[in-house]
Order: C-alpha cells, then structure tokens, then sequence
DNA sequence: GCCTAGGTTCAAAATTTATTGAAACATCAG
DNA sequence: CTGATGTTTCAATAAATTTTGAACCTAGGC
C-alpha cells in the first residue's frame, strides 16, 4: 500500500508537467472535435487524435495525458477507440517499455474504417427485419405506394450490403 | 400496464385514442432510430419519419402524436426538424386548418440533404482556421511530415468544398 | 518469486442532450 | 372582435453519454 501523499519524499521522479495546448494546436483539436461530433464521437477522442496529429513524433500515454489535461482513464478508453478503428499506430521502441502512438498514414481510410463500423453492423441487422416489414405489409395489402417505399428499402439495404466490401475493404482484404 | 383504452367506449369527439404502433412499424422505426443514431438524430425525430413512412396517407399532429405516444412538444420540434431538413412535405387540404404530413419522395434525397447540413457548415467554419494552423506550422519550421499531413488536410477541406454544391445541390439548383 | 512502471476497468460524478408540458402565440370561422 | 383550434416556445426535468479516479491487472526486470 502507498500512501497517497506524495509531496518530496525521497526521490520522487519529478512530475514532468507538460505544457497545455498551443493556440494552433487548439484550432486544430476543434476541427476534429466538431468533425467527429457528427458522427457521434467524443471529444476527448478526437482531442487525442488532432494532439497526434500535428506532433512530429509518436508520443506518449503520459505525453498525452499532461498535454490534453484529461483523466488516465479517458486516455486509455480514447486510445482503444482509435485504435479499434485502426486511426492510430503504436511504435514500440526495442528495450523500452511504454508505448508510443502515432496517427495512421491516411486519414481517409481511418474515417472509412470509422464509418464502416458504424453503418455495416445496422445494416446487417435490419436486414431480415425489413424483410419482414415488407412481406407483411404484403401480405395484409398495405397501399402500393407504401409497399414501393418498403420495397425500396429493402434494395437499398441489399445493394449496400453487397457494396460494402467492396468500397470498405475490411483490414484483411 | 397501460393506460385506459377506450376503444368501445363511444365515439366520441373529445378524445380520439390511437393505437399504439404495430409490431412491424415497431420494427421499421428500430431501423431508422438506428440509422438516425449514427448521425446523432433524436429517437422521436426518427420515430416520426419511420411512421409517416409506413403510412398510407398523410397524417396529422394529432395522429402522430397519439400513436407515437409522446409530447406535443417533441412532435412539433419534430417536425420541424423534418421540415428544415426537407424530409417531410406538408399537404394541406382546401377548407382544413390541420397540416397533414408525409414523407418526401427521395429518401436518399433527404439524406443528402441532413449530411449536407451537418457536414457544410463544419467545412466552412473550418477553412480559415485550418490554413492559419497551417502557415503557423510552417512559420515555425515544424517537422516536414507534420506540414505535409496540414497540406492534405487543407487540400482536402478545400475540395470538398468545392465539391460539395456539385455532388449536393442546394434546393434552388 | 516479488516489485513496480504502465495500462485497463468500471462505478460514480459530471456533463450534455432530449423530452415534457404549460403557457404563449397564431389563424381562422363566425 | 372573440373564441376555438392548432402549433410553437422554452424552462424544467428526465435520460443518455462522457469523464473521472481509484482499484485492479499484467508484463518484464531483478
């Protein structure tokens, strides 16, 4: 057990106490910040990646932390998300033990990969329930035009579906 | 439990009652609060265009409200969503004073029309403070990778600006 | 094994966002 | 003009989401 307090006791590694963000760095974070609150992203995700993505080297988990000022949990969660969604890159230097994070060479495939993940899952999971939308409003003999409309749909969903791999290549293909 | 019907109960003027929503409108509402989710659109805003969707004619406030089961409050804002964003068309009859609503014949009109509104503005706004993180990076002489990951940014932002009337033609075009 | 730097988890707290409903407003018929 | 109907507004409340931080793992050096 430690105690909590640790003022000057012995050797303390001494807090590094990074720097708050740049006015340029703010700029940027909130380009990202409203970019990714459309797709219903938080914003300390996407204060993670722009911090990544105008620094020059990989940096960090504290480096991240000091500098955006959140919680070690938010850094951590933040860090799993992107790179869930392939947005960020560890390079693990030989002989040490931290990580270091870097953003992803394109960005475009990151939204790709980003989006995918959010649209394919809804789209693979309607698609028998639409099915039986439609095949029911057959069946009692709903209006044409509402059976045009559901019809519609479920093309839709189909040929997205078939699209779909092919315009969002999975990580493997 | 569930509040009193009174299906049998007279036919009164007062209080026309609504059915609650079928197990498949059920379903088609799932769909779209799903898809709407995504782009971070209210459940009763999806719920509202799911049910005009899978309903033969137009249908009034009081209907959607009573079948929807929620607050004329949500029903109008709703609504007005709808409105803004050209997914829904008002009939109105000779002679009536109650707007009926239906869904726009495009869905897909409509989608490009709410992505158009969330993403343009954010593109727009964006432009000018991009270029300046830009120049200020390369006023500092910052790292040639990091400039190069601005520059695309900026060429990106731009061309999709560009883009953007072409591929999503305002309503007066 | 033991220790500890490095990171994760997750319940509780903070914050944000959506919904409600009563009051205000608007419009039309008489 | 007046009254009734139909709709909007918005402050209060409810619900959903995000952030925090302390407890808890885990791998690697000794």
């Amino acid at each position: 057990m430690k105690p909590p307090s640790e003022k000057s006791a012995g050797r303390r590694k001494s807090r590094p106490s990074f720097e708050p963000l740049q006015p340029h760095e703010i700029e940027l974070a909130d380009f990202f910040v409203r970019m990714a609150g459309i797709l219903g992203v938080p914003r300390s995700v996407a204060e993670i990646y722009a911090l990544l993505y105008v620094s020059s080297g990989p940096l960090d988990f504290d480096h991240i932390q000091g500098r955006l000022g959140i919680s070690k949990g938010s850094v951590s969660q933040g860090l799993k998300f992107l790179r869930d969604h392939e947005m960020v890159l560890s390079v693990k230097e030989k002989g040490a033990r931290r990580e270091r994070w870097q953003p992803t060479p394109s960005l475009a495939a990151s939204l790709v990969a980003l989006l995918r993940s959010q649209v394919l899952p809804a789209l693979e999971q309607a698609q028998p329930g639409l099915q039986r939308v439609l095949a029911d409003a057959q069946q009692r003999g709903a209006q044409p035009e509402v059976i045009e409309r559901l019809s519609r749909l479920n093309r839709w969903n189909s040929r997205a579906l078939e699209l779909a791999p092919l315009l969002l290549p999975p990580p493997g293909a």
